[in-house]
DNA sequence: CGGATCGTTGAGTTGTATCAAGACGGGTGG
DNA sequence: CCACCCGTCTTGATACAACTCAACGATCCG
């Protein structure tokens, strides 16, 4: 068990972000049960039109919410990280219109619609916290198409990196402003609606002006003010509490 | 009171598109107290970053979700129509991350977060329609950003019709396949992001191919199947129940 | 030491933006 | 009832951001 979490279920740390969870609502949570699952990278988990009956928890590696258009081409809708739900919605919608698969190796868990459905009635304010996470998730779809729709490649860019750092760093998964980010420059072309080349010549641009370094897999800010006024990123559409937002670790927020 | 519809409070007749209400579940939902408004067109009715402590709901016109970027270029992120909850996620995200404002001479209610909170503790069904709701809005927002960051001028300006006309024909305005479609060329621009120049040009392409007709405020689609093959529509994404899916009026699908 | 995946470069093309100006049409006030 | 105005739609000319195609270099790994 994780000396920094003192409840080491990624839903209990999720929620405890939020507010206090009794002992009995915290019971619930860590006896849920859970089918955990290792799987390689660049695998399906689910695909669009599949009607499951269980929802899935990322419990390490990263994730991503995908379509493909009928000409092939993909767009990556969202990156999902440890702790994450990516398709807690098939909970209330029967068939899901989006894929989701794997970034890099991940352990999954899958949880029971039937378990949730009764988790969510039992306790009232777990389903409130889940239906606010749907909604955060929701508001980053929002930035995102302001992303892909009206800023240009560099801007884009730099806002993808901006916002996957706070995520990190908001989960405990960014040391000072470096992280760990598995993801090609073609997955960085579908999520922001470029092509690969293009994503290619404009990290290095960015890498030129001296914001970051960047070499497979990792990712670390060296200029974290240039790269949020080159991104215009502004966290709050991630709508996350207290010092979570300045993208510091949780030791580093302690000590501020 | 509306024949087609037995009980004409909007969110009444949303629901029970998807399960039947109780006596009680009805008798809760018309009696919140509602503070209505009429509003011209091109007015906000919430702007980025308040907190505020009541909801919306549109009765009558439309509302676009929206963001500015420091530029000030403007994302339509969604278009609302009569019976939508615009910025229902206030009563679980206390800042806004999105402008919302009004397209066309709107009714709006307001319904107060005390109100609306009280209304899903005691009648759980109805949170999770809410809920619901909320996901089917995520899953349009997944929608528009493969269009706008994958699909090409045209295609995205047909997807979109698609999209309004299926959405107007679900809550009983469109008549046939024509309804009425207040938004400007530059609106229609905003939400696919496109500048207002090539929506335009787009247009005029989309009508000479014979799909539409789409003068002054009334979209009449002339060959519906031409016009979902050409904006790729495939409308598992909208969550519809039964026919409403098909883009007909009630009236119609009755009879089909 | 192949083979596969990913990153990098160059050259040529194109979809869409920008700028600028005119046409239309509905509303308002004189 | 006409003149004017403002928002919207339309058209033309030009520019450029980003795409495509194609090839080559780096790694990593079995």
């Amino acid at each position: 068990m994780d000396a920094r979490h003192p409840y080491s279920h990624p839903l209990v740390r999720k929620i405890e972000s939020i507010f206090t969870l009794t002992d009995e609502e915290k019971l619930a949570l860590t006896s849920l049960p859970v089918h955990r699952q290792e799987l390689r990278g660049g695998q399906d988990i689910v695909r669009e039109h599949d009607q499951p009956s269980r929802s899935c928890l990322v419990l390490e590696g990263f994730t991503s919410t995908f379509k493909v258009t009928p000409e092939g081409k993909r767009q990556i809708l969202a990156f999902h990280v440890p702790g994450d739900m990516p398709d807690l919605q098939s909970l209330h919608l029967k068939t899901l219109d989006n894929s989701i698969g794997t970034v890099s190796p991940c352990t999954v868990a899958f949880i029971q619609h039937e378990a949730l459905r009764d988790l969510c009635k039992r306790h009232p304010r777990i389903s409130d916290a889940l239906w606010r996470g749907t909604l955060i998730d929701a508001a980053i779809y929002r930035e995102w198409m302001v992303n892909v729709g009206r800023r240009d490649a560099y801007t884009r860019l730099c806002h993808l990196l901006c916002e996957m750092v706070v995520k990190l760093g908001a989960v405990g998964l960014a040391e000072g402003r470096t992280c760990q980010l598995p993801m090609t420059q073609t997955d960085l072309g579908d999520a922001t609606g470029l092509s690969t080349v293009h994503v290619n010549r404009t990290l290095q641009d960015i890498r030129k002006a001296g914001l970051v370094t960047f070499t497979r897999g990792t990712l670390k800010v060296l200029d974290w003010e240039g790269l949020k006024t080159a991104g215009e990123f502004d966290p709050t559409y991630l709508h996350l509490q207290n010092g979570q937002a300045a993208g510091l670790s949780p030791q580093a927020r302690r000590s501020s």
